[in-house]
This record gives C-alpha cells, sequence and structure tokens, in this order.
DNA sequence: ATTTTATTAGTTAACAATTACTTTAATAAC
DNA sequence: GTTATTAAAGTAATTGTTAACTAATAAAAT
C-alpha cells in the first residue's frame, strides 16, 4: 500500500547493475571494484537508502537483538540496571527488545515467548516474584537460547546468573559496624518467605552470633518493602521504649519511612539512631542525612550480566553456566556516626 | 550451525501436508479443516514450534514494534514513561524497541536511523538537548514514518507532539499560593537556556506580575538541575539575609538540594520556609517532609504518547499533527504550609 | 602463444513466513 | 446425467537480504 522505502533492488535498477553488486558494495565485499562502490554509495545516499534489517536478520539469522525481561522498571534500580545494559549492548552492537512482567509469571512467560518469537540472539531475565513454573525457562534451553538471569534466579536449571552476594555483604557490613563499637542493631526485615528478605536476615543474625551478641527478636521487625512498611516498623520499635543505636533496613524505601517516623519523634539521625540500607549512590544521596548503604550497584550487574549473555552468544564463553556473585562495598554515608576509625 | 528452530515446513513434513497448509491452520483460515487444524495444533504443541515473527514481518510489511528514543534511562521520569509507554504498547500488542541517547545528538540520530532500519511501525522520541540538525526527522518525515515527539519536540516539522504546559502550569501554581496568602516566592531555576529552565521562570515572572508583586532579581538564582545546585542556591539566599516564605525549585533533585542546606541551618520545612517543587508523586513522598509538587506525571505521558503513535500508525487519527499539552495538576504536599484553604 | 591467476560482476538458492490464485473432489442443482 | 457450487488443500510468487557458486574479462606467468 505504502512502499516508502528504497531496496537494493531500486538502487541496481538506477544504476543497471545487479542487485548482488549493490549487496556486495554496501558490505564492503573485495569483490566489487573501488569505482563501482563509490556509485553505489553515492546513489544510496542520493536515493535516501535505509537497510532492512529484518531482511538481513532473516537471511543471517542472527538479530543482533538481546530481549529483556524486568518485572518493574518503575524501580529505579531496575532503570538503572536496563540503562547500563542498553549501554553495554550498543557498545558490542545489540539492538535491546525491552519487556517488563509486572512480577506476574503469565507476563513473564509471555514476554519470553514472544522474544523468542523475534528470534533474539539471548535473553536477560530477572525472574517475577510469582514465578514457579519452569517450562518456558526448560524451552528456551531446549532451543539453545542463551539466557543470563540477573538479581534473581532460577537455580537448578543450569544458566548463568549474576546476583548480590547479600548474605556476605550484611554479615561484613554488621561486623564493621560492630568492630566500629556498635552491639546494639535492629532489623526492619522484608519477608521471609521472599530470597532478599531471608538472605539478608540470615546475614544480619550471622554477624551478631559470629560477634557473640545474642540476637533480641523484638529488634527483628517484618513487614515488608515500601515506605509504610519503615513507617510501621519504627513506630513499633519506638512503642517498646528500648531503641538500638543502629537499624538496619531492608532497602531504601524502609529506610526512607524509618527517617520520616524518626523525624517525627523528635530523634536525631546520626546522633540518636544510625540507619544502614540497602541501595545504590543515587538515590542514598536523595536522602537527608545522606543513607549509608549496603551498596548494590545496578550498573554494574547490568554490565556484568550483559557482558557475560554476548560472551557466551559470540561463543567466547564455552561455559553456558557461569555464576557471579558480585562482591558488594559500603558507603558509609552521614546516616551513621562513626565511632571509630574503622568504619572507613 | 545451529538450526534449533521447528519451522511450519517441519511440521508440514511431519504430517505429510503442505505448508500453506500449516500457515493458514495457524491463522485459523477457513480454507482448513477442523479436524485438520485439531492436528496441526497438536503437533505444533509436541513439536515446540514458535512462530518466526521475523519471517512474519518481512512477509506482512509491519513489525508490530514502536521504537523508543529517551535521552537518559537514569532519569526516573523516563524511567517511569517508559514504563507506561510498554504497558500501552503491549494492551495493543505492540514490542518495544528501547534506545538512549544520552542526551547526545550523535547517538540519537544513530539509534533513529537503526530503529528505521528494523522498520519500527513508529517511533516515540524525546529529542535531546544537543540535537540541532533536523535532518534525521526529514528523512523520517519523508519514509512517512510514523513519528510522535514526547517532553520536549522539534516544533516546526508537523510532527505530533506530548509535552506538559510549563508555564501555565508554573503560573498557576504561583497563583494558588499568592491566593493563599503568600507573596515571598523566590526561584532556583535551571538555565535559561534551556526549554524547561526558561518557560518555568517564565511562568513564575508572568504571576507575579499579573498579581502585582515586584520580581527581585536576586530571588531568582540560576544555577542548574542537579542536588549541589540547589544546596548551593540556598547557600546564596542564606547570604543574603533576607529569606521568602516558598522556594520553587526547578526539579526535584534541587528541591532535594534546597532541604539538605536549609536543614544545616536549623532552619524547619515548612514552618521556617516552604518549597514547591517539579516532579511526581512517588519522588515527592520520599522526601520527609514530603515535597509539594507541581505534578508532571510521567505515566500519563507515556499512555497518551503511545495512544497518539498507535492511533497514527492504524491510522485512526488521520491527522498526523496533533499538540497535546497535558494539564497539570498540583499537590500540596507537607512542605508547604496551608496558609488558607484555597490550597486544596 | 597458451595457460594460469586475479579481478569483477552476475546467477541461483536460501531464510520463513504470507497472499493470491489454482486444483481436486465431493456435493447440490437442474 | 450433466453442470454448478462449495469445501479443503496445494502451487507459485512475494518480502529484502545474504552466501555459495559461476562466468567473463584482463593481466601475468610459462
Amino acid at each position: 500500500m505504502k512502499r516508502n522505502h528504497i531496496t537494493q533492488q531500486d538502487i541496481a535498477d538506477k544504476l543497471k547493475v545487479s542487485r548482488i553488486t549493490v549487496s556486495k558494495a554496501l558490505r564492503n565485499h573485495p569483490d566489487i571494484s573501488a569505482g563501482m562502490k563509490e556509485r553505489i554509495i553515492k546513489a544510496v545516499e542520493r536515493m535516501g537508502y535505509s537497510p532492512n534489517l529484518i531482511a538481513k536478520q532473516l537471511s543471517l539469522q542472527k538479530t543482533f537483538t538481546l530481549g529483556i525481561v524486568v518485572p518493574d522498571l518503575e524501580n529505579c534500580f531496575f532503570a538503572y540496571l536496563v540503562d547500563s545494559i542498553i549501554d553495554t549492548a550498543t557498545e558490542h552492537n545489540y539492538h535491546i527488545i525491552l519487556t517488563v512482567s509486572r512480577e506476574k509469571e503469565a507476563f513473564e512467560r509471555n514476554n519470553i515467548m514472544n522474544l523468542i518469537g523475534m528470534r533474539v540472539d539471548g535473553l536477560l531475565v530477572c525472574v517475577s516474584q510469582q514465578t514457579s513454573d519452569q517450562k518456558v525457562f526448560k524451552y528456551a534451553r531446549k532451543m539453545k537460547i542463551p539466557l543470563v538471569f540477573f538479581d534473581r534466579a532460577i537455580k537448578d536449571l543450569n544458566f548463568s546468573y549474576v546476583a548480590f552476594n547479600d548474605k556476605i555483604a550484611t554479615k561484613e557490613a554488621i561486623n564493621q559496624l560492630i568492630a566500629g563499637g556498635y552491639t546494639k542493631i535492629a532489623h526492619f526485615a522484608g519477608f521471609s518467605s521472599t530470597s532478599i528478605g531471608s538472605e539478608r536476615c540470615a546475614g544480619y543474625k550471622e554477624a551478631l552470633i559470629s560477634n557473640g551478641i545474642p540476637i533480641r527478636e523484638e529488634w527483628i521487625i517484618e513487614g515488608g518493602y515500601e515506605i509504610d512498611d519503615g513507617i510501621r516498623a519504627f513506630e513499633k520499635l519506638w512503642a517498646t521504649g528500648k531503641l538500638p543505636e543502629i537499624i538496619l533496613a531492608v532497602n531504601d524505601r524502609v529506610a526512607s519511612g524509618a527517617y520520616k517516623a524518626i523525624r517525627k519523634t523528635g530523634l536525631k539521625i546520626p546522633h540518636d539512631i544510625g540507619i544502614l540500607g540497602y541501595g545504590f549512590s543515587d538515590t542514598a544521596h536523595l536522602f537527608s542525612p545522606t543513607l549509608s548503604i549496603i551498596n548494590q550497584d545496578p550498573r554494574k550487574m547490568g554490565r556484568i550480566a550483559a557482558n557475560l549473555l554476548i560472551d557466551e552468544i559470540q561463543g567466547i564463553s564455552q561455559n553456558s553456566h557461569t555464576e557471579i556473585l558480585i562482591e558488594v562495598d559500603f558507603q558509609w554515608n552521614t546516616s551513621i556516626l562513626k565511632k571509630q576509625s574503622i568504619l572507613s
């Protein structure tokens, strides 16, 4: 009906040569003489030719496209992560088809099947919290489509994955706090049913135990992952009358809620109480005082995951089952007072 | 080399029918009998057939794919916006190829040419701040590719665009503040060289003038768009010794900087000084006290832009030059005291 | 002078789907 | 009993590109 686009055939007709000659010239094939190449390139410019990548993909059986599935782009963490994946992909001349699962298994499955239909060269997936059926991933395996999980993985499928070492990082952070002279540390936890919640809580407990500090169950307050959960958690803590020196908040939104609730009581951060959260630099600096964090850099994760996938696609990485646990560092910002110089 | 994927031909061979029969059956074509359809669908399931959308796209000359160009995904505003575009696109069975220009004209041009090469059915573009050359957009026009600008537009090219009515909204917000009894209002501006900076500042000035309030140049502090710019701006203001009742911050990061600097002086928000910023609900609630905002809902913009584009693609909207200025509302949160009930 | 080699361009088939047209066989109409 | 109609499936051509061969010509080597 429209037929707007110029094809190689059109150029060939104009120059009275074969379309293969045009194809070869555009790919700088040695078959074609310099003079002919120049004529063709000039015609291309003049006629406004845009190569049809769809046709190219079909012919080459390769799309130079990566498919991404994230649970939710409104989570800044994933936004930064996707941004960094796009950066890395672009560097290697890959395009990105982005899909969002909204934490729904059905959407996730649908997205993945669609991406496979689009014949992406590889998949980057952060599984939804709901996901239990492994069928679609087994299908990807059967079709030999390179797939890398990031942040959250289905472990027993032998796909590569990249994640933060939450437990170790938490343990180390608490160790540093204890070394700095703190002993009264509470935890505003998520839910022990989610991997994030349980891993972080486990690290917290292990650190206390290994330092001989008894675990006070009333200082582990489960609740959720939102601002209101942080508010409620602190109110609960405040009601007991006995405050810790430090609160470890399970993420930055809970930390934000804690800030609000603490401010309401008139207590001062960090002088009266310190806060440690999980997150990354940019959001931590939105807090005032700036939030100390167990630093989970989304850009780092995105870069590593994308590179891993591209390596697998290009067959550089023979091993298609690489597990990378990103080493986490800490940013001791102004939400915690340095008791001793150990916190550095 | 690999040949993993099952094709319609494979299914046809297995069932000893023609591949056209398979194609028709899968599209529920009336040519094919119910019995045959059932046999084919069963074989499809059994053999794990995934339709090759690349081939389908080439054949149909339609990709059901939209291309997006955003300046930066680390800006939460754009992340929310893209999320909402994806939502809307998915509803209409469109895929999304996402690219990032990093505010660089060259990247933007490259992204757009690539997306055209991928034969996207339409383009959603937020132009980079750097962009001055219109060539690539003229090319898109010549190729008759539906294109909708969002947030920032190149106006004299007759493409549709969706934007916030910054000037009007700012004027109205300041009017409401004045009606509420405030007269001393300062503005932490961006740069007058950018459209955002100049539009917002113009609205601010117009509101003051139309209410007969003289403009105090020392209360318009240009600087930039980051946290540090907000800190510096308040320090400059503080140094003058004369404080306004309200600060209008050009965005949420500048507002955050202002919060920090104000807190440092011991002044209280909102009792000693109020803050009004631009932004959207989720980030405003991260502030404490929660930031009052001229509410620029990214989801709304994304939805409108995507629907507009899809309408143009499907020929529903005959007019391919629709300009939509989104009406902005206000969220009077706790960063401003209500002097009178007018702020509602 | 004839064979060999290199250069340059063209031919055919493939990729995996679709649409438009054609064939076959069975049924219905006269 | 012949013709018209309908259902169901098949054939050929199309989409825009690339890869693997093939062909023609000119220059170089024998």
